[in-house]
DNA sequence: GAGAATTCTTGACAGTCGTCCAGGACTCCT
DNA sequence: AGGAGTCCTGGACGACTGTCAAGAATTCTC
């Protein structure tokens, strides 16, 4: 049975959580434009419709604040290559599908995976980041093995290397292509594409 | 001919270099511990013999004494490999000692690494620092691709893949490993060492 | 619609920051 | 020895930070 308390207070978690969400996606967007350091909670706050007081009635701290943030970043993030996985049914429709969606998103969400690496180099510094920040590398490097994993299951190969150096090396593939296509680069992101192709035939055999 | 007014301005511009050169030192040392955000220029020059007023009589603002920081730092990383191409006089070794060095330096100048990862980061963000980042970056992807050259000359094969792949998944592999470490896991290195070795066997053919 | 609970604003607080500058301390040359 | 130039100190400035709490505004309950 629910008394009326009960449904008033779930309610409440529900509003509670649905603001803090909404917050968390102005802060999310600040955070990417302005990076980590630059980023005050006036600054946050300014670019929703609240003032910086509430920032502090829905987040104890900067740091709950920032954290919300990047759990939600990989939400979306890790599971955009999972369709590629599902729908491909040739190594060379993997493969392909793969580096457009590699480039793709340095194009369209670099702002948003800049941030992830300013996040990932301060989690060195604040040790109260690492939890979620390993969190978050874990499950990309997850992604990257289903990718490579099924690679060579289409081929009828199979892996060789761990996932841990997989996923290392796309990583640095990646992190360089935005810092080049940052940089204004306009062969940055062929040279993903190329990159990832070569990568991905050469952490598998026949 | 020299007049004495020139071996004045001579030995006052050595010094000034001199003294830059020693603040410089101390500032890379309070960085390295506390990161580019979290340091400022009271905590450098409380770990120098000075006051913070001097910072600025050596440097214009905060950012050059960065810079300087950072191209100072870059001088003394880059070299440290040369030695080991010089050596290498079979493929086997020079795996051996390449795959060493990385561990080594993974282990002992951590610090270092971290601040290297944490200023890339803020280059992305800071304009002013993209010059000198960048062309840190292109020294040490010049460095990896002379290991790769002799690698491949050694064993009489060829580099397969661009020198900005070769670095990029180099790169991937140290910095994975630099987080693993600091963060305590004690596989970090010899995953390193065992990743250093496969790429390079990955990265030329017969 | 009154009263209670919530959501939010506003201003203040104590720190810290980078920068600047007046002037003391020092070094060096003649 | 003394004066000029160099080097360095320590305090002050205004701007900015995260945090907090008092109370206004809003929403909800009965």
């Amino acid at each position: 049975m629910t008394t009326a308390a009960d449904r008033v207070s779930r309610r409440q978690v529900d509003k509670f959580e649905e603001r803090r969400r909404l917050l968390a996606e102005g802060a999310l967007q600040t955070l990417s434009e302005r990076g980590y350091a630059r980023t005050s909670l006036r600054e946050i706050a300014q670019n929703t419709e609240f003032s910086h007081g509430t920032l502090h009635y829905y987040f104890r701290d900067k740091v709950e604040l920032i954290m919300y943030c990047v759990r939600r970043y990989k939400a979306v993030c890790v599971q955009r290559y999972d369709a590629i996985v599902a729908d491909a049914e040739t190594p060379e429709g993997l493969a392909a599908d793969f580096a457009e969606g590699l480039a793709t998103t340095c194009r369209d969400d670099a702002l948003m995976h800049r941030l992830w690496y300013d996040l990932r180099s301060q989690s060195l510094f604040e040790e109260s980041f690492r939890p979620d920040v390993a969190e978050i590398d874990e499950s990309l490097e997850r992604m990257i093995w289903r990718i490579v994993g099924r690679y060579a299951e289409l081929g009828g190969r199979e892996a060789t290397c761990s996932s841990a150096l997989a996923y290392a090396t796309f990583d640095g593939l990646f992190q360089q292509a935005l810092l080049r296509h940052l940089a204004g680069s306009g062969l940055a992101l062929d040279d993903l594409r190329t990159g990832a192709r070569h990568l991905l035939d050469h952490v598998v055999c026949a």
